[in-house]
RNA sequence: GCCCCGAUCGUUUAGAGGUCUAGGACGCCGCCCUCUCACGGCGGUGGCACGGGUUCAAAUCCCGUUCGGGGUACCA
């Protein structure tokens, strides 16, 4: 079975919020068992299966909160595992938390082979050594237990001291690996001392660690494809060699390969960090990134689908995808670029996708009581590792659409089109839509909209006073019978503004270019410098509202 | 200290010895369209870290240097 597909795995420790490299491991990991079972690897091999396990062994740091929040992430994006928990599988249970037993058995096995051994040696008593021995403390584990005599075991069994596990490290020959983004990588015979799997404790049986855990679990899923951060790299040598003992002891039953995928790099070099706002993926969402541009912007980040189209789907990537093309070298994110790619999509989707999608940011200006995201906000910056996880789930609750009174239906039915293309993230739209599903009579004029109150000449070098242009628009509106944005359009425009090129000019005009014209009507209508198209506005928010706020600005 | 990884416009990416006076995207600037803002269209700005090799030929291969990152945990 495990030789006719491809196996990948996406195995995270529940601690804090979910990041985006976190994310971008995932979403490549899944990428490559989607094609892989649609259309084969390298190798001609056509399955492929993406396993999704919890390393949830460091009960200090792990919490339940994380847990749900990224299954609430992964559902979120769409990224839909094969095995794993809550789905279950062939190899479960996908918690390590619920595998104890299995890692002590290992790790019982590797010792009665010989291939680990029981380190009595305190970290004080390490120190010590090596700095009698003249060498620095970041020389790290001299390998000291590994040539206790049998009588030395026993005697310090019976004194009762605790002991770890320690797995043997070859130390007279290079470690060598074929990384699938870099290439070969050898470290030198040597460097890396014999290294702990399991916790200290009097009888063997204390808590295994990362280092057990993580290759046991990949060979009893039977994973053959191992794609993670670079931040592994560096261990991977010592799992190479557990990998090979884990063969010989009947664990894992085929070679596995490596894949060491780059960091994703806040401002300037460093990591982003779970602090970093643009590294939390709720406030991203909070914030209006769809998944598809998520999802594409976050692709891009050491991979490309071609040298002249950066925008695409999640099956044109799944198509293309291939781990040998990643890039070794880490990548910034950029809100600009990410921001920009979320507006194409934004652009994609049917309108009445998109104004659906619109909902959960409209809290404020709708009638309905959808989640307050300004509070997301609070506790991302306050406590980013403490999020409300109910919160969260909150935002990603179903469609709210039906809640809405049927005029607020009716005014972003109207409106959603005319803002489409001028959001790039959707919470961009509150502001937009705000003054449209406002019954307010008065519009509060916002400062740099007052700027555009000013007066205008017309040809013949006459000041024209905006108090002017709004009394002529309203009179001429008022006997508007036909209030649709055409006729509004037409009339406003003969009874304000020049005539177009080739027209014969208005009779009755106050003849003003059409900034002029216009502008202050944009200000009395939405109290601000930047609206949707004005007419437009004028048809949604009808005759009456359109006049009395005509009438009402200052 | 030791080990490992990386280096193309501001950012991201194309480039796997000649097609590169280095292409695209985002950003930025300008112009056009236009009732504002967007969208759309057109144009511009801007880069192979440095030094040695190999070769008729190097962004591309090799070696150094520099700079950045990671590891050197009874975290993952």
């Amino acid at each position: 079975m495990t030789d006719k597909e491809v196996r990948v795995r996406f195995c995270p420790s529940p601690t804090g919020t979910p990041h985006v490299g976190m994310v971008r491991s995932c979403l490549f990991n899944y990428a490559w068992a989607k094609h892989c079972e649609k259309f084969g690897n390298d190798e001609g091999i056509k399955g492929g299966k993406f396993v999704f396990r919890i390393e949830d062994t460091d009960h200090v740091r792990d919490s339940e909160d994380s847990y749900q929040m990224i299954l609430t992430s992964l559902k979120w994006l769409g990224l839909n595992w094969d095995e794993g928990v809550e789905v279950g599988g062939p190899d479960g249970p996908y918690r390590q938390s619920e595998r104890t037993q299995i890692y002590r058995d290992v790790a019982k096995s590797l010792l009665d082979k010989g291939y680990a051994y029981k380190c009595f040696s305190t970290k004080e008593e390490i120190d010590t050594r090596n700095k009698a021995a003249g060498r620095p403390v970041q020389f790290g584990y001299d390998n000291f237990d590994r040539n206790l005599t049998d009588e030395q075991i026993k005697e310090y069994e019976n004194e009762g001291r605790e002991f770890t596990i320690r797995v043997k490290m070859p130390q007279d020959q290079d470690i060598t690996f074929d990384d699938i983004v870099r290439g070969e990588v050898t470290f030198k015979a040597g460097t890396i001392p014999d290294y702990v799997i399991v916790r200290s404790s009097k009888d063997g049986n204390g808590d295994p660690l990362y280092t057990l855990t993580n290759p046991v679990d990949d060979a009893l899923m039977n994973v053959n494809c191992i794609l993670r951060g670079e931040d592994l790299l560096s261990s991977t040598p010592r799992q190479v060699v557990l990998w090979k003992y884990l063969i010989d002891i009947g664990v894992a039953k085929e070679p596995v390969k490596y894949g060491h995928l780059p960091y994703v790099m806040g401002e300037g070099n460093k990591k982003l960090s779970k602090r970093d706002p643009e590294s939390n993926l709720f406030l991203h969402r909070e914030k209006g990134m769809i998944p598809e541009g998520l999802i594409n912007y976050l692709a891009l980040l050491g991979w490309s689908l071609s040298p002249d189209d950066d925008i695409f789907s999640m099956d044109q990537l799944v198509e293309a995808f291939n781990p040998k093309d990643v890039l070794a070298n880490p990548a910034r994110f950029d809100m600009k670029k990410c921001t920009a790619i979320n507006a194409e999509h934004i652009r994609m989707l049917d309108v009445e996708d998109f104004k659906k999608r619109l909902i959960p940011y409209l809290h404020g200006s709708v009638s309905a009581d959808f989640v307050n995201c300004d509070l997301l906000r609070e506790i991302a910056e306050n406590e980013p590792d403490m999020p409300k996880l109910q919160t969260y789930q909150a935002l990603v609750s179903a469609d709210k659409w039906d809640n809405l009174t049927e005029d607020e239906q009716r005014i972003i039915t109207a409106a959603a089109p005319l803002i489409q293309t001028r959001v790039q993230l959707l919470s961009e739209a509150r502001n937009l839509l705000a003054p449209l599903l406002s019954k307010e009579e008065k519009m509060n004029v916002e400062e740099d909209a007052k700027k555009q109150l000013k007066s205008g000449k017309n040809p013949s070098g006459e000041e024209i006073d905006y108090h002017k242009v709004i009394e002529t628009a309203i009179n001429s509106l008022k006997s508007l019978e036909n209030w649709t944005t055409d006729s509004i359009h037409n009339t406003l425009q003969e009874a304000l503004s020049i005539s177009p090129e080739g027209e014969p000019d208005y009779q009755n005009s106050l003849n003003l270019k059409p900034r002029f014209a216009f502008s202050p009507l944009r200000v009395a209508i939405s109290g601000k410098r930047i609206s949707p198209p004005l007419f437009e506005c004028m048809e949604i928010l009808g005759k009456d509202l359109t006049i009395k706020r005509l009438e009402n600005l200052d």
